[in-house]
DNA sequence: ACTTGTCATGTTGTACGATGAGCATACATC
DNA sequence: GATGTATGCTCATCGTACAACATGACAAGT
């Protein structure tokens, strides 16, 4: 019996990449959250002052002032010279996240689809409403984009963004605009999954079919037609996502 | 002619809080920010040392550790002690915001209800292809619900989120789920301009409107029609946005 | 009585020096 | 080629000092 063959120290389990020790500023940001969060410090809150902090916690200043740095930095606190550090006033408004992980799985990804076509659909129904004689020009030269990007047997991904990214400049509401750039993000997995499913030909014909919905869609828009640009939209984004749920479900059968 | 009545000073327009100053840690958080979301610093790419950033942009190394564990906390940046400090890998997947200051605004809360307006309206649709029976009964304890509020004088505010959220439920898609508790951190400044400008006998009849619509809304979730959901949905949100439209337009006449 | 000015004290913001800890690389040894 | 050691680099923490800002108390003026 060979003693290596028994050793823990060979198996898969401890083979593994040794996660970095957390450092004191963390431990602070750590309590200081709970805290926050635990609702013992309630918004509009004083903090203690740095040194009741130092002395509490057994740190120098520096550690807790970095993690002041931290919490204001993730809008937990707020700090004025001379004054305090504070709770803020609405800490329970967070921000919304899409963790990168689940985007590993196609249900996931079906999942943000279906919350992106809600916003696309409704931006569609107002940039009709909205768009001005430029707007309208930057919509059709997305679309011209995407031909040419076609007809080079590319996929037009950066132009298809284009195209819908100027919709939602059209709707004159900052908030459509800075949700598609959110939702730029996780887009990339997607063309990729796209890419390794569909032969040259049929990919060209799939990507003439989707750009013919785009032009419904710019022609709605252009005409002033909102109920028709949503219904277009909404279409065009379905049919997205119907391609997902059909390979979401081959997946699970695996 | 009184002098103090001409004074600039006694005008409502300086008549305000002055905004407190940024520091240097805002600063360089956001100069680094920049170069990162910008393209010029890539994901995985080593930031300059401590020494180097101290010395281009003249500032205390205090400064410099302040700034990097705010970016830190954003998950835009990691440390490694004795290697150096990292752009983070999955830096471009960032949280979606709404800036709390913006909701002061009138405008400002037309544009976020706008983009609720189409997660909504998708969520009905979805929710009306989706809703099992206990969920179904979950919307229709919800309404009497609203109904019971308004009958003893309320306003009926969380029991109208707990309308709206069952049916972000139903969808059976977290995203939607997730979302509108993410917007319900907004919802309660809409609350109270409501309250503050209706009269107690047009405020139950306008509510009485408001829960017409809800009663649509479900009828078509409970039917199975998406399409009418929608509409609906659509139409009931569509409300809402006008009476805030025209708040804002008479504030800015003002 | 009310308003303005001054001062003392407290607290955050910034800068700097020092030491320790962790890491990567170079070189020597086997 | 593998292992051990030394060296230099860089982040982490601690401590000191001064600047800037804020608050409250008290005095002086009207």
């Amino acid at each position: 019996m060979d003693e290596r063959e028994s050793s823990p120290l060979v198996t898969l389990d401890a083979l593994r990449p040794v996660t970095p020790p957390r450092n004191l500023t963390r431990e602070v940001v750590d309590r200081l959250q709970a805290e926050i969060t635990g609702g013992n410090l309630k918004p509009g809150s004083r903090l203690p002052t740095e040194q009741a902090m130092m002395a509490a916690m057994g740190v120098s200043r520096t550690v807790i002032r970095e993690a002041v740095a931290a919490l204001r930095a993730e809008g937990l606190v707020l700090t004025r010279q001379g004054v305090g550090a504070f709770v803020a006033p609405d800490v329970l408004q967070r921000p919304f996240r899409i963790d990168p992980e689940t985007m590993g799985s196609l249900g996931e990804i079906v999942h943000v689809m279906e919350l992106r076509t809600g916003v696309e659909v409704e931006a569609a129904g107002l940039a009709a409403e909205r768009a001005s004689a430029p707007e309208k020009k930057r919509m059709e030269h997305a679309l011209k984009a995407i031909d040419r990007s076609i007809k080079r047997g590319e996929q037009a991904v950066d132009q298809d963004f284009a195209f819908h990214f100027a919709i939602a400049e059209a709707t004159h509401n900052p908030q459509f605009i800075r949700f598609l750039e959110f939702l730029g993000s996780f887009i990339i997995p997607r063309q990729s999954v796209r890419a390794a499913h569909t032969e040259p030909a049929g990919q060209r014909s799939y990507l003439e079919t989707i750009q013919g919905e785009h032009d419904r869609i710019f022609a709605a828009i252009r005409d002033g037609k909102p109920g028709d640009a949503r219904i277009a939209m909404h279409a065009h984004l379905m049919r997205s996502r119907e391609r997902y749920s059909r390979l979401a479900a081959e997946l699970a059968r695996r």
